[in-house]
DNA sequence: GTATATGCAAAGCATTTGCATTAAA
DNA sequence: TTTAATGCAAATGCTTTGCATATAC
């Protein structure tokens, strides 16, 4: 059983066979799914899960700050099973690819002081913008 | 009018009274807006202009580069007029409001080469989340 | 005069929600 | 046994589109 599923069942949260399969579906993956994308690897295991539960579950992974959501330019959000290790991302604008890639220069990345504007200042998103290998072309 | 408007016509693009109030309205903010805000203040000016002029309008900003669109989280994409100058987001994840800051510590930001997975990168996108003081309470 | 933009209303996609049924603890 | 999760289908929010009319050039 994976390791986060069982992690959380510890915590009181209910046990299903959907929700084990969505866990199982993500843990792992340096290439993060969309909503639709887990719907379709988790009904090869369990053929009978909804996508209103795929939601659901995704959601409450996110509010337990197990996974992270990310919306990425247009189409529909993305995934990141990865919370444990800082890190950033990368964007193919072109079909939507996110995936992982290790911090680097990111030390001392701040809002100014006089620029906060007032903000409350809680963590910084990076992610960057290209083609992959397969919308490249070449 | 607008310094962007006149430039857009000279580049042949036709110039209604539509674009031109919406692109008056995005010109020269620093808090970045939703269509349905940009929609509410064009309204106020030329009351008949559609919804959909305003989407179209925008796209089209955004297709010739005069306009930045951003997807913040939840909510409504946002429009960011200051293409020019390269600058940093600092978003509300509460209320979604989302302003500009100036870069800070960003040179050095880059992709490890043997991270690169085969992208072709392009650019880079920083985001800073936080409350904004009306969210933050106090 | 001709090509293009507009407004309207309907369609589209991603996501959420209400509710009766089912299953975990 | 009790409380919470599921699946379905309908509803929602944002955005796009088709088409007849109006307008810039």
């Amino acid at each position: 059983m994976s390791e986060l599923a069982e992690r959380l069942r510890q915590r009181g949260w209910r046990l299903t066979a959907q929700r084990r399969v969505v866990a199982e579906v993500l843990a792992g993956e340096h290439v993060h799914l969309t909503a639709e994308a887990v719907h379709v690897a988790a009904q090869a295991v369990l053929p009978e899960i909804s996508m209103a539960t795929v939601y659901n579950t995704l959601n409450e992974l996110v509010n337990m700050g197990e996974v992270l959501e990310i919306s990425a330019g247009n189409g529909p959000k993305r995934y990141d099973p990865n919370t444990a290790i800082a890190h950033q991302h990368l964007l193919c604008t072109r079909c939507g690819t996110l995936r992982d890639v290790a911090p680097k220069g990111e030390a001392g990345l701040t809002v100014p002081p006089d620029q906060q504007h007032g903000f409350q200042v809680v963590g910084v998103d990076i992610m960057f913008r290209g083609l992959c290998p397969a919308c490249a072309g070449t």
